[in-house]
DNA sequence: CGAAAACATGAAAATTCTTTCAAAAAAGGG
DNA sequence: CCCTTTTTTGAAAGAATTTTCATGTTTTCG
């Protein structure tokens, strides 16, 4: 079995120094980077296993540089970030990041992230069946179940069901679900989202009218139960 | 494990003698400051846990040390003050106090106090999950429950009790409240706040005329527990 | 104690957000 | 190329949320 590889982006020689000890002693490789731009170029050169992030660079700022990493990186971005304010995850979150940490952080929890995040990146590879309640979608089939009975969903609906599966229980919002369906740029039309919602409702839900899958969070998003 | 290490700044003797009897005898290390400048300077060699400040000293105002603190301090400060000066606690704590209390004050109220900054001060900030009693919140999944129950808020409710949570045991201002969820500009409408304080209590308090977790400082603000 | 200020809260009004329907445009298959 | 399916767009109805208002209660302070 091959070491996991991480790559910490992060100019600050001590939090470098704490992710060194730490990390390497738990088996991990560990790339650094000091700036954005080494990091864009080594993540393209090593395709890490999970990305440490932290927001605050010196010549990119991290959701830029978030930003381009998630053109063609899919694996996980955890950020690290001395700010703690809602707005600044949220907008972590809508670009793609997959957790988010504020410093200062215990390294055990730390340690306790990437190995979830891993264990997450990695089931989604070898276990193609995902399971949510009276819902089963096989990844690798492309099929999603009812109940048993297979559904007939057009690739965007089946898309987004994927989407809302793997994010079970957690609110996702209309950037999130938009830039992840209908790819970057089509982050403002909240609408194609409400159209195929209600059209995912009406082919899952018992009674559409009181939806106990897809849950609206009013001004924010959907989530999935 | 080192004691805890307070700085009191405060020129009034019997003060001075009654926090000295009750903070050693409960396992304090404390320094004494009778002035703004000799408090500046202990405090910078120092490094206290807590400083308990004086408003009314005889060379600086307490409001331009308290400043001056807050460049570079960032641990608690806990504002004395002579009662009736309700405007100077508002100012005090819009400038970045941690807490504060009125002159004469119960010793037991005090030292409770100074536990809550201390415990919140080495509180664990990383972490995605705020946990606060019965209430708990995952910023990542923009989930609240109470009693592991899904609570149903709206995003402005949410973005309050987010805040309350990250400031547990510590006053917020209305300036501060209106400030951080509805942005600048709507500073002085104290009236939303109460509609949403009391739609909030409805909603996480068992009996929301005898609230346990938003409790009311009349002419100041709000305090979440 | 009593007046004034601050607070709590239910409910109406205004606004914003969501759902739904339907038609037009685009894509895909034979 | 035409027909079918899917996606996009627009508009109106409906629902939820936020704001405003009115009224009663509590707190503060001389």
């Amino acid at each position: 079995m091959n070491k996991p590889v991480v790559l910490v982006i992060d100019d600050e020689p001590q939090i470098q120094k704490l992710l060194q000890i730490n990390l390497e002693n738990n088996g991990y490789k560990v790339h650094y980077a000091m700036t954005g731009k080494e990091g864009l170029l080594l993540a393209a050169n090593q395709i890490p296993d999970v990305i440490l992030l932290d927001l605050n660079l010196p010549d990119i700022h991290g959701h830029q540089l978030l930003l381009e990493l998630r053109e063609w990186y899919n694996k996980a971005i955890i950020i690290l970030s001395v700010l703690n304010s809602e707005e600044n995850i949220v907008k972590a979150l809508d670009n793609g990041a997959t957790d988010y940490l504020t410093k200062p952080f215990r390294s055990g929890e730390l340690l306790a992230r990437i190995r979830s995040v891993i264990r997450r990146n990695s089931l989604d590879e070898s276990s193609s069946v995902l399971q949510i309640g009276d819902i089963e979608i096989d990844l690798i089939a492309h099929v999603a179940k009812l109940n048993n009975e297979v559904l007939k969903l057009t690739a965007t609906e089946y898309n987004l069901l994927v989407l809302f599966a793997k994010n079970e229980g957690r609110v996702l919002t209309h950037q999130q679900l938009l830039k992840d369906v209908w790819g970057v740029g089509n982050q403002n039309d909240t609408q194609y989202l409400r159209v195929f919602v209600a059209q995912l409702r009406k082919k899952i839900e018992k009674d559409p009218n009181q939806p106990k899958h897809i849950i609206t969070e009013s001004g924010v998003g959907y989530r999935f139960q």
